[in-house]
Order: C-alpha cells, then sequence, then structure tokens
DNA sequence: AATGAATGAGATTTCATTCAT
DNA sequence: GATGAATGAAATCTCATTCAT
C-alpha cells in the first residue's frame, strides 16, 4: 500500500498548495479578485488541473476558511494549561489568539468576513447563548466565571461581556492586518496596550463593588 | 462666466447622480456585483458617458468611499454639540456611529477592509499621533481628555486607549454587519450593552485612583 | 429621424448577418456544434459583440427556428389561389412546400427538430385538433374536405389523413435534406413520384368506394 | 492460443460494456452530453483506459449507431417469418419497425440525422438502386413485389414506392419522437392509422387497376 | 455632451486526449 | 491492462474601456 499513500501525500500536498496560492491572493488583492485562472498561474499549472483536486471554486473557498479556523483554534486552546490567575491566563490567551491569528492574515480575514452559511457556521459567536455552543468562546466565558467567582453576576451580563471581548480583539486583529503598515515597534505596543490594559478594565464589570 | 458655473454645477449634479447609483448598487448586490454597465442603466445613460464624468471605475469607487466617510463623520459630530458630561457624551457618540455605520454597511466594509493606499488615507488611525490628525479620532480623545481632567495621564495612554475604543467598536460593527442574521433585539441588547458598559469600563483607567 | 432610421437598419442588417451564419454553422456541422465564439469567427467579429444584437445564445436559436417557419408558412399560402381541382392544388401545394423548405434546409432543420416549447408550440400538429389549431396544417384539411366532399367521412379520419401526409412529406425533406449527395436528377424523380402519385394515392380513402 | 481467444472475448465484452453505456447515457441525456468521462464513471473505470479498445469518441459514436440499426434490422427481419398475406406481412413490418425504433429514439435520431458518410453508408437509400443494396429497404422491396406479382410494374416504380414508404414512416417516427408530449393514446391512433390504412394506400399503385 | 459599436481580457467550467507509470 | 495527472482548447458570458460620430 506504499504506493497509496504515497498518492494520497501528494494530493494532500497539491491540494495544500493549491489552498495557499488561494489565500496569498485573497490577502494580496482581495476576496473578489481571487479566479481559478490567478491560481493556476501562481502555481504554474492550468486552470483545468485544479478540477482534479476540487470540484469547483466554492470548495476552494470552503477549505480556505476551514484551514483558517482549525489553525487558530489549536493555537489558542494549546496555551491553555497554565495554572496562574484567571485574569493572567485572559491576558495571555488573548495575546496568544492575536499573535496565532496575525500569522496567517489571508485565512482569517477570509473567514471572519465570509457571510456564508458555512462559514458563520463556524465563526458567529454573537447570538443569546453561544458560550455553551462555541468552544473558543466557552474558554474566554470560562475565564470570567474565575474571575467573578466571589461576585454575584448574572450569566447574561458574563456572556455579553465574553462576546464585547471578543468583538473587540476581532477588531483589533483586522485593523491590524489592514493598516499593514504601522511599523513593528507601534504594532506590539498596541497589542500590549491592548491586551493588557484594555482587556483588563473590561472584565472590570463596575456592579462588583 | 455665468456659463461656467452652470456647467459646472452640472458636472457636479451627474457625479452625485453616478456615485448615488453606485452606492444604491454596492447596498442592494455587494461591492461585487457593481459594474459600469449597471450604474449606467440605473441612470438611464450609455455606460460610456460614465468616463467623461470619473477616469475609471475605481476613481468612482474611491469617491463612493469618500462619501461613506464623510456621512459617517458628520452623523458623529453632529451628536456632538449637547452640553452633557463627557461620559454620556462618550456613550452617545459610539452609539450614532455604530447607528450611523450599520446603515450603509457595504460601503463601510469597502472602505475599511480595503488595503489600498487611497483608502488608508482616509481610515487609517493605529499610528502614533493618530488623534492629531485624524479627526474622527480626535472627537474622542477631546472627549477623553474631558474625562480625565483631572488626571495625570499621559497622552500616549489617553491615544493608545482612544485607538482602543475605536478598534473595538469597529470590531462590532463589523461582526454585525457580517452576523446579518441575528435578530434585531440580540442586536440591540449587544450595542446597548458594549456602548453603555464596555466603553464606560475601557475608559476606567485604574492608574486615575 | 434619418439616422435613427439607418441605425435600425444596420442593427436588423447585424441581426440577419449572425442568423445566417448560425443557420450555416448548423447546416454544415450540426446543431451541437453551433457556438457563439464560431458564429462570431465566420462572421469575423469578436465573440461579445453578439451579445450586443441577442441577449444569449438562445435567443439567436429562437430566431434562427423563427425565421424558418415564417418564409415556409408564406411559401406555402402564397401559392393557394388558384381553382384547380382539389386534387391538383394538393399535389401543387406539396410540391411547392418542398421546394420552398429544400431552399433554406437549416433553418427547417432547426426549426422542425427541436424539442423546446418554444420551438413545437409553432411546429407541432400531431394531437388531436391540430387542423383547427395549424394554420398549415388547416390548408391540408380544406384540401382533403374538398376531396371528400361528396362522400362520408368522419372528420377524425380527415384529420389523421391529414397528419400522415404532413408528416410523410416531412420524412422525404429531411431525408433529401440528410442524403445531400444524391443527384439533382434523382432527387427530381423522387419529389416528382412522391407528389404526384403517392400523396394521391394517399388521399385514396377506401372507405369511399 | 487459448488465451489468445481469452482476451479476444475480453476486448468484445468491455466494448460491449462501453457502447452499452454509451447508448444509455444518450437515451438519458442526449445525444450533445455524451461524454468520454461520463461513460468512464459509468463503467467505474478511468476515462483513459476507453482509449484502448476505441481510437476515439467518434469512434464510439459510430458503433454505438451501428448497434442501433442492427438491433432494429433485426427486429424488422424477426416478425419476418410468419407466412400470411404480403399485405398484411408490410403492415406488420412497418408496425414491428416504428415500435422498435421508438425505444431507442436517441440512438435512432442520430443515426438518421447524420449527414457524416460514415453514417450516411449505413442509412442512405435514396439512391437508385438502393433497394438492391440496403437490407431494410430490400425486404419492403420484397413484399411490395409480392404484393405487385400479378401485376405489370416496372421496377423502377416497385422502388419508388419502396422508398417512399420508408420515408414517409421516418417522417412518422421522428415526428413523434420530436413531440414528446403527445400522450400515449393519440400516439397510438397515429400509429394504426398510418400502418393500417395510409401504407396500404400507398401501395394501392392505381396503374394496377 | 452623449451614444453605440466594438474589442480584448477575463471569468468558470467541461471536455477529449496524451503520457508516464 | 489500467490509472491518474496534466493539458489545451473550447464553451458561454461579463466587463472595463476606447473610439468614431
Amino acid at each position: 500500500m506504499n504506493i497509496k499513500k504515497r498518492r494520497e501525500r501528494e494530493i494532500e500536498e497539491m491540494r495544500e498548495l493549491i489552498l495557499k496560492a488561494a489565500s496569498n491572493i485573497i490577502s494580496d488583492e482581495g476576496l473578489d479578485k481571487l479566479s481559478i485562472r490567478k491560481i493556476a498561474k501562481k502555481i504554474k499549472y492550468s486552470p483545468s488541473i485544479l478540477y482534479h483536486y476540487f470540484n469547483d471554486k466554492e470548495e476552494i473557498l470552503n477549505n480556505v476558511m476551514k484551514r483558517g479556523y482549525k489553525k487558530i483554534i489549536s493555537a489558542v486552546s494549546s496555551a491553555e494549561l497554565k495554572d496562574t490567575s484567571p485574569e493572567e491566563r485572559l491576558v495571555q490567551m488573548t495575546k496568544n489568539y492575536i499573535i496565532a491569528t496575525l500569522k496567517m492574515p489571508d485565512e482569517f480575514m477570509v473567514a471572519q468576513l465570509s457571510k456564508s452559511e458555512e462559514a458563520l457556521r463556524h465563526t458567529s459567536f454573537l447570538f443569546k447563548g453561544a458560550v455553551r455552543e462555541k468552544p473558543a468562546l466557552s474558554l474566554l466565558y470560562q475565564c470570567l466565571k474565575d474571575i467573578y467567582k466571589n461576585e454575584e453576576i448574572e450569566e447574561d451580563r458574563i456572556e455579553l461581556t465574553a462576546q464585547s471581548i471578543a468583538v473587540s480583539t476581532l477588531g483589533l486583529i483586522i485593523k491590524i492586518i489592514v493598516e499593514k503598515d504601522i511599523g513593528e515597534e507601534q504594532k506590539q505596543r498596541i497589542i500590549d496596550f491592548f491586551s493588557e490594559e484594555i482587556i483588563l478594565r473590561i472584565v472590570n464589570d463596575s456592579r462588583t463593588k
């Protein structure tokens, strides 16, 4: 079965090659400029061969997105083990998330900005009860619960806080990606300030006093 | 020179007509469905005439975006007159901004997500010193200054706070646009919670105590 | 309004040019080999210009067909005036029909062989009651009625006879078109034999004796 | 040489398999939807293997057509054995022919309407002397001869009559195929009337009296 | 100022076919 | 004998843009 395996690997590599090229084009020229032709040219194959590896353009796009959230989720959840204060964990998680996503800006943008049902099934988190369904938001929620464990705060408020943090962080990431030319230093300053200060201020629910 | 002026006015009217049509198409069908032909059909002129008033499609798009920022800025600053507490003003500004942008989601997305220099010239605000150059951010900054007028806080920290608020609000807006199917009620809940609570928490710089 | 008229004429000429080219291709290579590209190449224009004159391929095809039956109907009905015996008229009509259609084999084939609803609305005549709805078949029917005026024959039988004649003539025409290389002489022999003898034999309803 | 024979048989089986698949596709989706890939998928082989058994698509098509005529001829001639009057035999033959062809309408249409030399070699029958070369027409001719055995009719006239019958029947079949939506009942009525009455009228050469 | 004719490039997709293995 | 990778041509259609008038 060696030969079969090799072939499978080759296929996987080709698919990966295609997806990467697609990602690049999307980040360079925008989602709407992505075309089968362009991908083919980039990987120096004929356009038709792409249909060997994917059924159509949409399938390529869906896979670009999938690669997106898979990588991100694994990046975030891996850093979860540490036994420090929940506040510190929150800060660390936020930073990890930002750093992980900034390593793959193209996939992130495609995934987060797509309005297709397929994408939204993975990315939506604004609905009521999202903390119980969405793994990433759930991590955030657990953190907040730990932080508020001595206070009496309604679940709803905690969910809204978690969603607000998620939304804010998303905004930061998108803005950093779009403003691609702020220097490295300024980027770091903002990320640090945001995750080390803003996040903690957000957590600071005034009702708790 | 009356005739000259009249012509200029006519030209301006035609340009306005074109931009409005383009805006409508973008709102109705999305940015990628915008085409010269469609604009022409909508205003009942031939496609070629558009090239009398604009050099190419991109110029039209840039102007659509410009109209976008203008509308938004005026929406925000109009609410600026009230003589209430700076905190209340901040909350109100945020809400106004969110509501104004959600009325023109596609133009907003196009403008905010474009990486073109032309667009970034208007939309960028993460660089150091942005509060002095960007009108919208400047409003925010003034508000914060009022809030912190009795404390000693470095300008830098205030700028970073302003930028964080801007970034977070952006994230909220984008997310609401993308998750187009959360119901009206939940949308309101999140917007209210975010602008009435989260924003105020963010302002609450712990160093001030 | 001279200029407007001229333009209209030019458009009509161009449309005619396109339709003729399409007809030729269909007859040379078959309906399924017809392509926008081929038409364009034949008339030495770019493929896109065709969309100036027709909305899409289907519209071109429909017009090729329309040209088909229009010409034919006019060919047949024009020769209708003569005041000879009904038998002679029948023979003459058949001949006229055959000769007329053979002058435009391509259009005839497209129209008669298309299974599209649009086409069938014009070409179908096998259904019960067709003699009352289809002008061409009706002519045939009137002829038969004249022939049988002294006999007692049910309407149904006459209709079936008319349909049989129509069907048979159709078969002859198609076969002559497909077998494009039987010589002129043999073609004439068959046409004459068919219209002068076979048709009259068909009319010869044995029940009338 | 057993092995050689086995291989030949296998090849023949594979060719048969391919042709059957092609036939099915043509019946189900129409000639123009036939593609090498579809055939391959249907027989669960790779497209390339088809080129082991046939030189190209056209060869496959030609063979599909050949299978077509064979089936039809066998259908017609099988009914040939009965020892009834020649008239009855003629009627029966016609009916059998119509019924047999209507069971494979697409193959029939392809074959009968193709102007390719290859096809015409099998399908043409309008040329002078066709009754001596074309098996199917020859059957018809024999029938007519039997019918006219007591009369003095020139061979030529009989051939022309045979050709006329063939042509008329062809027209009927084509029309029934194209007008796919006349109901079953009306179809039967017409077929019966045509084969039981019209055919006999055609045979009724007036010179014989 | 305005139009309509025309083009060429590009979009996605399907297909017959070849070739190395 | 059989496969899968790969290609190039072709299909329909849309678009931004130019140009003569």
